[in-house]
DNA sequence: GTAATCTTTAGAGTTAACTCTAAGTCAAGA
DNA sequence: TCTTGACTTAGAGTTAACTCTAAAGATTAC
């Protein structure tokens, strides 16, 4: 399939000018040109805007991202640093999902105690439960 | 305990710069100041950061962080919107693991076929791959 | 064929979150 | 006391990633 960069922005998200942008930036280096210069994407191209995605998802810079994409175009020479950039951003990954369970028990603790809070009418009051002083004690101290 | 802004600096990871901004944009204000200007950090102020870097992390603006720690001051009248507040950030941390999890498949599925690829010494070869184009049937279309 | 819509470019503008500079003040050790 | 290093402020500068504008050309629907 053939999409037009309008097609294009409601199938992902992006918008027009993002796309450009992109592509200016070097990231999509395989989108193809009408004779008269309008844009055709094909269903490869939407493949790297979701490979895109998952790397900036995962905290690359659009920098770093194009560097990828420069060594998939230098051919099989370049497979090792490609391998070893998908290392680190697994080992990233994995630091950055800890950190998000860590920070899920600290919201759960605020549900909890904000719940209690409401119900009561008070913040300070909510803080003397003794379950909720218990799971702080677990999450970690505060008082915010 | 009292902390310097150097000594928070250091504990915290932050630069004295960044603290001293945090404070300017509202999101400390319950730092203290000696006579002659110097900031003196609690052990409460340490809490507060690392709450900060918790709202931070699940990805709130400051400006929505400082609308939080401004709830706060206001007291126990502002209880109902800081529990919809952690709500609405509990089920946006949902969203976002899930994202990181597929992206995770994603990206390990890459290792596996640059793992290969680097063995060969092909991508394209690695490609060939039953198994890997099993996985990458799982994961989603891709070739890049 | 023509009006409405879409797309093009170059380049300017925006936003969030820092990050740094300069010129001066403060504090601790020899 | 002197020096060294940490700290102060106001304000300017930086960076990444968009986001928008203007003027022109291309495409689509009727």
């Amino acid at each position: 399939m053939r999409y037009s960069i309008g097609q294009v922005a409601k199938k992902t998200g992006l918008t027009a000018h993002t796309l450009r942008y992109y592509e200016k930036e070097g990231l999509l280096p395989f989108v193809q040109k009408t004779g008269s210069g309008l844009r055709v994407f094909s269903d490869t191209d939407i493949g790297w805007l979701e490979m895109i995605e998952c790397l900036k998802g995962v905290g690359m810079s659009l920098k770093d991202i194009k560097q990828y994409i420069d060594w998939f175009r230098e051919g099989d020479e370049t497979l090792p640093q490609r391998l070893e950039m998908f290392q680190q951003q697994r080992a990233h990954l994995e630091n950055q999902m800890e950190q998000l369970n860590k920070y899920m028990a600290k919201i759960n603790y605020k549900i909890h105690l904000y719940t209690e809070a409401v119900r009561l009418g008070s913040l300070e009051k909510a803080h003397q439960n003794k379950e909720l002083q218990a799971e702080q004690q677990r999450v970690y101290g505060d008082m915010f």
